[in-house]
DNA sequence: TTGAAAGCGCTACCAA
DNA sequence: TTGGTAGCGCTTTCAA
């Protein structure tokens, strides 16, 4: 519980040159500066949060947040939204504020020019949930090399020289979704896939967890056919009733993608419910009621809320606190819900 | 982002008289009370945590934590002690400490010694794992009705006028086993039980959700017979291998316990590995490896870092800022852990 | 019943 | 290269 007053006293010195000292600002005798972290050393001197906190308030921090999809066309987003609304209340105490933004998923373009309209309001910071673009790589990529943290959440783009990445591990979702059909199945499966867009990165990495670890681990695991839904609720009961209808073998659907209500429809009309294994992502009302029913056995869900909140406190901690994040990667836990535990 | 500064400056009185207002202490003409209270509702404030947090350093606060089993015993308790750990550290803002107590679950007369011994240290709040005596149980009713601030983790006890509990629902952990064994064993099984101690209030409560939820739901799942193993692995060795070898019929094991390597032995040994699905609680090393091997199928477990942690952050809510929980019962997570999730 | 001021730990700024 | 000081929001104490 030592103090920066205290190393100060101790060091005989006053308290801006030991701020100096463990700030990297102004310059200090070498003298002087080694004395301090001797002293701060020996005390284990870790700064107060609430002193930073307090001090911080002058600055006036503002950041940017900008995510895709609404709220409206996906349920999943709705609890991120909760997340950065907690994460904007604690931002608060900093006195620091957020503008947030939203894009669709298919306009790199708009994007680019939201990420510009977010910097020329000046924040200190962006939090962004990138489209798989290389304009918008290349402007964050900029951006960083200017010296503008940037922390992308539940989608992740490479190269662009951003501080962390928060949000799930989509591939190790698909290895854990063929574990549980593995368990569910009893070690033999016919499985159909669908999957929302071969376009959408965290799809397909769901599906290349799948298809991998059952290639290395689940030999009694079939993966008959793959259809694409676009995450369309109607265009999913089309695709899949066709695919259950074209493949009569099919005893198990990997849901990889949105559309869910609409497969589930596909099962309940061709009669096949509790025959054909449901297993799909993240859990929302509707997924809820279809596990009450019998139709889906399970889903493997992420973290929205933290994945709305943390990046903004990665970005605090860093801007306001002068600390980096501990780790680049920060994956979210990947939670099975059924119908018990949901 | 009204201050109190804000509030007073409007309202035309010092600071602390609006202090007193917000806070209650002290008399204040009614007046200017509702003065200041309609202003502050006015302008949304809410109390800055940072400002708080530094003013309570003066009080220099003192908490105890009792926690029953030592980490040796039992290795789930290396994560509460973890989160312990990690809730001292973030009271150590505030300037507060934490004296930590471990006993055995089998002496009551020493916790309530421990209790004592605590609240000479003059204390200003108490988080325990408290074992289920009446002794226990009216010390802790008269500490509250003292006025001294009491959370219970892990393990609950009624009727003491406890602030808040903070563990596991141990019951719903319990028909969330049931409905995992109905999907693994594809609705039809035939369940051996394996129990510490029926004295074990979360065990019992895991058995009871088990069977309950069985009867409710799950008519193909038959429980054919249940052993007490005291966790211990070499007794849970013995009396596993003989309730198989008496129950050739037996599918599936249900272990509510400890002394899982020890079960699990058993059904190695007997050459049942994969012909019985064993479902167990808690991720250990042990755990991990023998789903590795295929032995154990899934893992019920709770957050037991979160388990350790949380009732501190409660108690200071309620001591440093003034903030009642907002909830009696802080039910963890139940999470279902697989080979690829663990 | 109220006001004034000091102090919790840290940062920023100005002066030396 | 260093010291001194004011101020962030809140609580507490002393004086009026």
């Amino acid at each position: 519980m030592a103090t920066i007053k205290d190393i100060a006293d101790m060091a005989g010195v006053s308290r801006g040159t030991v701020d100096r000292v463990l700030n990297r600002r102004g310059a200090v005798k070498s003298d002087t500066a080694n004395k301090i972290l001797q002293i701060a050393d020996t005390l284990g001197y870790s700064p107060s949060l609430a002193g930073k906190s307090l001090a911080a308030r002058k600055k006036n921090l503002k950041f940017g947040y900008i995510l895709f999809s609404s709220t409206q066309s996906n349920p999943f987003f709705i609890d991120v939204v909760r997340g950065i609304g907690d994460g904007i209340a604690t931002l608060k105490e900093y006195g620091a504020t957020v503008e947030l933004r939203f894009t669709t998923v298919d306009n790199p373009t708009r994007q680019v020019e939201l990420i510009d309209e977010l910097v020329a309001l000046d924040i200190s910071g962006l939090v962004i949930t990138p489209i798989s673009h290389p304009d918008v790589r290349a402007r964050l990529a900029q951006l960083s090399a200017a010296g503008l943290p940037v922390v992308t959440a539940n989608s992740d783009i490479m190269g662009c020289g951003r501080l962390a990445y928060v949000g799930s591990n989509y591939y190790q979702s698909g290895e854990t979704a063929a574990g549980l059909m593995n368990l569910f199945c009893d070690k033999r499966a016919r499985i159909g896939i669908v999957v929302g867009s071969p376009l959408v990165l965290c799809h397909s990495e769901r599906v290349k967890g799948f298809t991998e670890q059952i290639e290395r681990m689940y030999p009694g695991l079939e993966i008959i056919d793959s259809v694409i839904n676009n995450d369309d609720d109607f265009e999913s009961f089309i695709v899949t009733t066709k695919m259950l209808q074209r493949h009569p073998e099919i005893n198990a659907l990997y849901l990889a993608a949105a559309g869910i209500a609409g497969a589930c429809r596909a099962v309940r009309e061709l009669g096949l419910a509790g025959r054909v294994k449901v297993l799909c992502f993240d859990s929302t009302n509707q997924v809820r009621e279809l596990m009450q029913d019998g139709i889906i056995m399970a889903a493997i869900t992420q973290q929205p809320f933290t994945q709305g909140k943390k990046p903004l406190e990665i970005l605090l901690d860093y801007v306001a606190l002068g600390k980096r994040p501990s780790k680049e990667y920060y994956y979210t836990k990947i939670e099975i819900k059924i119908r018990e535990n949901i």
